[in-house]
DNA sequence: TTAATCCCTAGTCAATTACTAAGAAATCAG
DNA sequence: CTGATTTCTTAGTAATTGACTAGGGATTAA
């Protein structure tokens, strides 16, 4: 039950992001120092984020990556599901309409309980934006050591 | 994020000693035939249930399983966490006392979101005890295949 | 005494994770 | 125009984890 580096390092990177939206494209380089995260590995998980629309990347030198929407519009959920896939403890609770993975699907004691699970997880993390995290940032600035933010291994 | 199989065969199971509380010893034998689980990889999970103090066995032919307390008294969220380790997307929710994962952790943007969804976990896992899925069995019967639940896989 | 059962440990195979590496394409500065 | 910078893409790899299989010892009812 354990998010992978793919869904922390993201959620990292898009926090770095926020942090200076609205002053131009930044630098994957810049975001792996300040993040500690490798620069070949970040580029493979910003892929994603940009293909889901995310982020913007403009190339070439001075080039760099930044969000596509403002801050208050982009939540933690959709940056973990794009990364992780589907925050669900079994598969069973995500099928997608003809594809059952339950043989005797009409009712089960233990999918409900999982659903319920996922559910509680999706209500938290759709519930917090990158402005949300912004703010808790600014909040409590003078008690953090460094500008980074914790590896959460 | 998933559960592993560790967690939903050994809940299938716990749930499985549920429907037969109060009969005596359950074989092992019997139980991986009716929840279609390999015997060998079921006395594995069934352990550390057993150390947990929340299965007994009986040694010896005609020995086997019983719940060591009444449905009511046991939650999803004590044998998943049994099986699984605790329920949370990060070590660093979770990390008890000294051993500190966090370098800086005063105070941690993406901690604070973790913490969240760990708390949002445990609290639908420790409110769902044996016994309700038990009532939650009955009341749904007719509308279930057979007697074993879902894969879930 | 034998069959059934719990109990324990070791080994194995496949998949996943967390990267590293490297090179192509684009673009800005000088 | 050239070169440095940066995005973009794919391939490979080492270590870990997951999901078992296998086998043998201990215990006990019949």
């Amino acid at each position: 039950m354990k998010l992978s580096t793919r869904g922390r390092y993201g959620l990292k990177a898009m926090f770095d992001l926020a942090l200076n939206f609205g002053e131009g494209p930044i630098s994957l380089t810049s975001i792996a120092e300040r993040q500690a995260i490798s620069v070949n590995y970040l580029e493979q998980l910003i892929s994603p984020l940009r293909k889901a629309n995310l982020v913007e990347s403009v190339r070439g030198a001075q080039g760099g990556y930044m969000l596509a929407k403002s801050p208050e519009n982009i939540t933690v959920g959709v940056i973990l599901t794009t990364l992780e896939g589907p925050l669900a403890p079994t598969d069973c609770v995500v099928v997608d309409g003809d594809d059952e993975v339950c043989d005797h699907s009409s009712y089960c004691v233990t999918k409900v309980i999982y659903e319920k699970i996922y559910e509680s997880i999706t209500s938290v993390v759709n519930s917090i934006t990158l402005q949300h995290m912004i703010d808790d940032y600014h909040s409590n600035q003078e008690s953090m050591i460094i500008t980074s933010i914790c590896e959460c291994k």
